[in-house]
DNA sequence: ATCCTACATTGGACATTGTCTAAGTCAAGA
DNA sequence: TCTTGACTTAGACAATGTCCAATGTAGGAT
């Protein structure tokens, strides 16, 4: 995602050092940080930016398809810049760790027609739950 | 789940006209209310049952086995009284109604083991996404 | 049948996450 | 450099969920 800046101006977008901060805080493949963690990431590089404009960057980022929103609890959604190869999550049950994870196969496929009721099926999300190799060892 | 107040009882769960009420609303197998829905039915039929009580009810039905919590958006939890039969959701992207549908194979089986890192992985949640019949109708 | 008491319920304050708006600020083209 | 429409901001507001002290009650014990 280095060249995201690049990209992004190219299609119009006016920079900021607001977005460039939300970008460069979301820059890494196994990031997967909530809106306030990137909040607080940007305000170590930009102290006056607002939560407003980190939650609007966000959501300019997830419409552009430059970054995934990922809900796997109720609880904050996650910002995931890994969005140009396609994967899905394992997430620990116990501390929230996410790894970005590769299946095989097209789980489109599992879904049979007649259970597809008229559906256009267009998007599948499959996110796997489990202890990671540390909080497992805890309880061992 | 006809017998789940049975069953309950069956585990030394006190039964008090309150959580009798919130596990009627969720009888019923293709029912997925979030907990706004279910106190709202539930006030129809003790009209001074508190939102702490659903909350409180829906939380132990889940840590039974009873319900399942399904979030598939950033939105409000949503409880699945079909427990007991092993399925995965559809939701629309438009209008937001789930049906529960059932998969080909297991989707475990589809995570190799060099992509597990390790977790004990111990389940898996697939969502399809896509336009309903009626949503896919209106922008024909 | 009544009493006890541990457990359940209640209302409302509080917490978290996210959205909206009006006013001020600024990037970038002319 | 100037101008202007888009961007940012602070803070109010909204939606969802949690917590707590006070009160009520289900169900076993008597």
């Amino acid at each position: 995602m280095s060249d995201l800046l690049e990209r992004l101006r190219g299609r119009g977008w006016r920079l900021t050092a607001q977005r460039r901060v939300v970008a460069e805080v979301l820059d890494g493949d196994h990031v997967h940080y909530t809106a306030d963690e990137v909040h607080a990431l940007a305000t170590e590089r930009l102290p006056e930016i607002s939560r407003a404009t980190v939650y609007n960057t966000l959501g300019e980022l997830v419409s552009l398809g430059e970054v995934l929103e990922v809900s796997t609890d109720g609880r904050a959604k996650r910002y995931d810049p890994n969005a140009h190869h396609d994967h899905q999550h394992l997430v620990c049950s116990r501390c929230g760790t996410i790894r970005d994870v590769h299946l095989q196969g097209d789980p489109l496929s599992a879904l049979p027609e007649p259970e597809r009721y008229g559906f256009e099926v267009s998007e599948v999300t499959v996110t796997y739950r489990g202890l990671c190799p540390t909080c497992s060892g805890h309880h061992a």
